[in-house]
DNA sequence: AGAGTGTGCATTGTTGACAATCCCTGCCCT
DNA sequence: AGGGCAGGGATTGTCAACAATGCACACTCT
């Protein structure tokens, strides 16, 4: 038996209020840091919504090979593993969908896909390499000196990436490079159209010899910009996306 | 007070017979149907899962420009209109998200996306002939007959909109026409990777100053095609795709 | 034997209730 | 006046229970 009885409704206002205060407070934390780190992690970095917390973890088991083409995904399973309930595991398995790196059969589930078919890469190649040149052509004469610190943050992890031979994370940052470019376009449209393209080739990540040259690769790329020499920078990006 | 009692396992059992029964009954049905339809509703032209149909009701209102650019919608408001729950509506939404058709601002909804700027067009206008293109040249050689009577009726459907001036229709049936060759090829991959591209050329259709133009163009692919004419044919599609 | 049928189980699909968030309005305090 | 915060309503996000489905296996009837 309670020592004080509260009616439900001032449990109700007290909940609340509390709730909004935590809330504002939280609010103002974040808006600080953001203001502090923006420039350490751009906004787009932030993984707000459970869904796209889930499907970034899926998305690096798949790309790294953790998870096998054709092997099915149960929504139980994963809800269980992250804690959650089926629905935002649902909603990350939809968004995969959609990048191609899960396919969907109704009402028997979702399993990962199968590698593009060797017939099908060149198709890809081009498609990649029309979109990114686009909007590098585009953004060009805005970049900022910003925007070049950032990529370099990049570049250093996939050095490190290749001295270490960490496929699994060459694999992430070369992915995140190019997406740090493609996102540097005002129009966020581009990269919604460029991202399953992209995860079509990042799903058969094989075609180097020395893993050193990946490196090699995207260091010419960002020197040619940051050099601002448009034709090279357009030149070794193409180079790049094969 | 009922007159007969009845325990709920013997409940339990009887209902799960009788949907049984009905379902086995309802598939043999199917089956029966779907072999002499085949020819004219081929079976991707089925919406099976509740979403599915959903997305196509609202992909046709904003495509037929019911619902403009930037205008919001609720989910509550659509699972009235179509007798569902939230669920269903939401993943038609994130669907047409994909797409590219809406835009989703999380924890603020969707909204009807923008038309593809002008300066982008060019760029979705190459990525959408390159697909087209490729997928012509691949299947080219196993083209069927009943492939292009299929094509054909799209085609008589092109041609009564253009009569009747009917624009709703024609965008509708020149996507239908475009679909149906992307899909014909044996990777289901290459419409999953297509889709988005067109859609958003979709989006602004009115390139056209004589409407009666598309007729004659999607004429020429096909009558390219059934003289089995390999140039001829994608000379034809590429100058329908701009 | 084998085609068709009942049955149970694992899994996905759908629903309604509840929680969290956004956004607007009015208030207080300076 | 005006910055900042409480309150409230509308809307999206999450959850857990229930329904429908696909699948495998055993059984029956021919």
């Amino acid at each position: 038996m309670p020592l004080i009885r509260i009616s439900n409704s001032v449990l109700t206002f007290i909940r609340a209020t509390v709730r909004t205060s935590v809330r504002r407070f939280l609010d103002a934390i974040r808006r600080m840091t953001e203001l502090n780190e923006r420039q350490a992690m751009p906004v787009n970095e932030i993984f707000r919504t459970l869904p796209e917390q889930i499907a970034a973890r899926l998305q690096q088991d798949i790309l790294g090979g953790h998870l096998k083409p054709g092997e099915p995904l149960r929504e139980a399973d994963l809800s269980e593993r992250f804690g959650v309930s089926r629905g935002p595991v649902r909603e990350a398995f939809r968004q995969l969908v959609q990048q191609g790196l899960l396919v969907l059969e109704p009402n028997k589930g979702v399993r990962v896909a199968q590698n593009p078919s060797d017939e099908m890469r060149p198709l890809v190649v081009q498609l990649r390499r029309t979109i990114e040149v686009y909007v590098l052509e585009s953004i060009f004469d805005r970049i900022t000196d910003s925007d070049i610190d950032t990529w370099q943050a990049i570049l250093n992890d996939i050095r490190t990436a290749c001295e270490l031979n960490d496929l699994n994370a060459l694999t992430n940052y070369d992915l995140r490079f190019h997406q740090a470019i493609v996102k540097s376009h005002d129009d966020r449209d581009l990269f919604t159209l460029w991202q399953p393209i992209a995860m079509r080739m990042m799903m058969q990540y094989n075609r180097l010899d020395d893993i050193m040259d990946s490196y090699r690769e995207h260091k010419l790329i960002l020197d040619a910009i940051r050099a601002r020499d448009r034709k090279a920078a357009i030149e070794a990006l193409s180079t790049n996306i094969q």
